[in-house]
RNA sequence: GGGUUCGUAGCUCAGCUGGUUAGAGCGCCGCUCUGAUAAGGCGGAGGUCGAUGGUUCGAGUCCAUCCGGACCCA
């Protein structure tokens, strides 16, 4: 190791000024000149100066800043104290030619507040300018190795690479190794009377140099070892009458040790060779990206030094994390939220999810805020929670009434996999290979977006429209295949989860694997990753739900603006996709349309004129480049296309505008409604809904809110499934009456003999012994289960009915 | 003083190699659902993209200068 044993100070004794061979009353640099100091080494340019004009070094001060003889009138004196004094003695001799006091900032001491003095001192450094071979035989100095070594590292964010860190190692210098301190790594050089040096490399050299036991060397501490005198002729071997050499006083800077990281961790070279050669480059570190002149480059020094590589492959550079109020974290401000308290009361997942999904895995700075933690239970444990809690209810409900003959080690190919499951299947293994990408290019930030995403899907569609299936009676395929594959996106989500919700994933991997299959990893942190499965994707399946998925959320948001709530039954929805593709997969979706936007009959058109009116604008990204300049006057021409045209463009087809070809890429298309219908347009869809209200179907909503209203009595009863009910209506209203002689039969049907409904409230905890995350969870459901409720108002949506429910 | 970086809605942040009416979540307001209930759904208000100047048919995005914050260094 090129440890250089160099000084930068001067090897010649300090000199005083009077024994200078030149004269130190010269000016030298006019920007020094203000100063009374220019022989002094209290500042670095003043060293440098002085070395370069070959002054010699002149130390007037002590190690506890007094002093020396060399300073007759104030020895003893503190050199900050002494100031009043010296600058009185010079005004005396007349020497001062201005006197006045100037601003700057000063370095002092971070615990006590002292100032502090410069003061050149002896010291060890690592000479970056040193040549150093590899193995190969090339040689370069270390510092090139460092910049070298540097391009090998992936770093997140990337411009810290040539940015930051690569300007940093551009301008390093000579790292200055000792510290003059009790504490630390002694420095293993002994030094003799005549100059010469030793650098002992183990335990062993320095017994076998200093004619010790081994044994006896059990201390690395400069208290023990600095009594171990080295006796050598050949620096070689033992030699009573040899030279003696001392251990010198320094110890090694901290960082040193920071850098040593890789080979201290296995006590390399002297064991565990095996392990480092596998070990080192590491493939993964982060920390904070104050450590730019810290970890991150001693790690480099000393790697380049000893191998000619990098330390480490890949690095995230953190950001600083500052309190809400953008301030620092401070523990005298106390701005910042108790660390115990978010763990205690939030959980450590979901702070360790906020973090990951924070610009502070970007090395940007953070305002840390409690409520972007607790929103993180909301959006993504809470909901994943939910559906591992009615899988193990309705599991456990179904084996306790034997009504489930699924078999958890079953394939999936050997299941009747219904549409729904294949397409959840299908998303899994879509986010599986994203996050594999993501995670493989340390891109962190990107993965819990595509997690809150699939946990939306998961819930929000999968689960919700697959309910019925999981509570049905009935023991066949379909409801077989509705549990096989919410176990298999549980557990695989699970897996995919470990390395961001540790705690969470692996409740969920006890409870749906280790449980139940004694040959399955005992933990999800030993279990492998999931990787994409081929044959469970499905592109059709994931454009088709897309597309559904959209036409159902224009249809809601229609509802919605047009006062139509989803309870009132619709009789037509008009859907204009954008392609014959797309028209064949609304049709391939129109159960799942209908159904959730409870309308009557859907028609597919892929001709919008009634509804909507077209228009064009230019699309900049493709025409800009096409056309240049020209783009405004085909931007007006635009304008007066026909709707006709308008139509072609629409679905693809080239139009000719001012002489120029345009496909039907270059040109946005906008839609503005008209007509009876209520109508939106979007990229997928036109999308229109008849407003009309027929007697008919008025009624029909009526029936559905009576059959609401007493359902939500039932429950809050807390009625079992089985109880019969006796129900009474009142009311003035013909039309009431009408709805109870039409619908009366099936809405007795409906909230009589109810076998569907869930079963008892505590009965959905998942079997688990120590989860006590949800304690609150357990609090809210109770104090929703307490609340009795025996009456209810009319409602203004129910015809003014009364309803009394009686057990 | 230098280097790097950040500055976009009340808050936390996306906006790729310049392109259209600048987005998301939270919060707020309104509506809705009530067998996901510490919930769910829909809609709305809210932004001169730190400032100025420039390059360009076109700038949140590129360039220059400045302002403000942070980190590291001096």
């Amino acid at each position: 190791m090129p440890v250089a044993s160099t000084s930068r100070c001067s090897d010649t004794p300090p000199s005083s000024p009077r024994s200078s061979t030149r004269s130190c009353w010269r000016i030298l640099s006019a920007r020094r000149t203000a100063r009374a100091r220019s022989t002094s080494p209290s500042f670095e340019e003043d060293f440098q100066l002085g070395a370069a004009e070959g002054l010699g070094l002149w130390d007037p001060l002590d190690a506890d800043g007094r002093f020396t003889d060399d300073v007759r009138d104030w020895k003893g004196q503190e050199a900050k104290e002494a100031d009043k004094a010296i600058i009185q003695a010079l005004k005396e001799k007349g020497l001062v030619f201005k006197h006045e006091t100037f601003v700057h900032s000063y370095p002092h001491c971070y615990r006590t507040g002292a100032p502090l003095l410069y003061r050149a001192m002896r010291t060890w450094f690592m000479g970056l300018d040193k040549p150093v071979t590899n193995p190969d035989g090339v040689t370069k100095t270390l510092k090139q190795w460092m910049i070298d070594s540097n391009q090998e590292i992936t770093w997140v964010p990337g411009h810290i690479k040539d940015g930051r860190f690569g300007k940093w190692l551009d301008g390093a210098r000579d790292w200055n190794l000792s510290r003059n301190r009790f504490w630390g790594t002694a420095i293993p050089v002994w030094k003799a009377e005549d100059g010469g040096m030793v650098c002992v490399g183990s335990i062993e050299e320095l017994a076998r140099l200093s004619g010790r036991d081994p044994a006896t060397i059990t201390d690395l501490h400069t208290h023990f070892i600095d009594a171990i005198e080295i006796r050598t002729a050949d620096g070689k071997t033992y030699d009573p009458s040899g030279k003696v050499y001392r251990r010198t006083s320094e110890v090694l800077d901290c960082w040193f040790e920071s850098g040593s990281m890789p080979y201290a961790q296995l006590h390399y070279p002297f064991e565990n060779s095996e392990g480092f050669d596998r070990l080192f480059p590491a493939d993964f570190i982060a920390e904070g990206l104050d450590q730019t002149r810290g970890w991150f480059y001693t790690l480099t020094v000393l790697g380049a030094a000893l191998f000619q590589k990098p330390a480490f492959k890949n690095v995230i550079v953190n950001g600083i994390l500052l309190a809400e109020d953008g301030q620092k974290m401070s523990k005298s401000l106390r701005n910042y939220p108790d660390p115990g308290i978010i763990l205690e009361q939030i959980g450590a997942d979901a702070l360790r999810m906020y973090l990951i999904d924070s610009a502070a895995v970007k090395a940007e700075e953070l305002r840390f805020s409690e409520a972007g933690v607790r929103e993180v239970v909301r959006s993504v444990l809470l909901p994943l929670w939910n559906s591992l809690s009615l899988f193990c209810t309705y599991h456990n409900a179904d084996r306790a009434k034997g009504q489930l003959s699924w078999d958890p080690s079953a394939s999936l190919s050997s299941l009747a996999l219904s549409e729904l499951d294949r397409w959840i299947l299908a998303e899994l293994q879509d986010l599986l290979a994203t996050i594999e990408s993501e995670m493989e290019g340390f891109r962190l930030y990107n993965v819990v977006p595509q997690v809150v995403r699939f946990i939306d899907s998961l819930t929000n569609w999968y689960i919700r429209r697959s309910r019925r299936r999981f509570w049905k009676s009935t023991d066949d395929g379909d409801k077989v295949a509705a549990y096989a594959t919410l176990h298999r996106v549980l557990k695989d989500f699970a897996v995919v989860l470990a390395p961001y919700m540790p705690f969470l994933a692996e409740e969920i991997w006890q409870i749906l694997v280790a449980e139940v299959d004694p040959s399955a990893p005992r933990s999800v942190h030993h279990a492998d990753m999931p990787r994409p499965d081929e044959s469970l994707k499905d592109a059709q399946g994931i454009r088709r739900t897309h597309l559904a998925r959209a036409i159902v959320e224009l249809g809601r948001s229609l509802r919605s603006s047009n006062d139509l709530k989803v309870r009132q039954s619709l009789a037509t929805l008009t859907v204009v996709p954008r392609s014959d593709e797309a028209a064949a997969d609304v049709l391939a979706m129109k159960d799942v349309i209908l159904e959730e936007l409870n309308v009557k009959e859907l028609v597919v058109e892929r001709d919008e004129s009634h509804l909507v009116s077209l228009s064009a604008r230019p699309n900049f990204k493709t025409l800009g480049k096409k056309l240049g300049p020209a783009l405004k006057a085909v931007g007006e021409a635009l304008k007066t296309l026909s709707q006709e045209q308008l139509r072609e463009a629409s679905e693809g087809k080239t139009i000719s505008v001012c002489g120029h070809e345009l496909s039907g890429e270059d040109l946005l298309i906008d839609r503005a409604t008209k007509g009876d219908l209520v109508v939106l347009a979007a990229a997928e869809a036109t999308v229109a809904l008849d407003p009309k209200i027929t007697p008919e179907l008025r009624r029909e909503c009526m029936a559905r809110e009576l059959q609401a209203r007493i359902q939500a009595r039932r429950k809050e009863m807390d009625l079992a499934v089985a109880d019969r009910i006796r129900v009474v209506v009142k009311s003035a209203s013909d039309e009431i009456v009408q709805v109870i002689a039409e619908f009366g039969a099936l809405l007795a049907e409906e909230v009589q003999a109810d076998s569907s409904r869930m079963p008892k409230r505590k009965a959905r905890r998942p079997r688990s012994k120590a989860w006590t995350w949800p304690s609150r969870w357990w609090k809210g459901l109770k104090r929703f289960c307490d609340e009795p409720g025996v009456e209810t108002g009319p409602g203004p949506a129910s015809g003014g009915a009364a309803v009394v429910c009686s057990p």
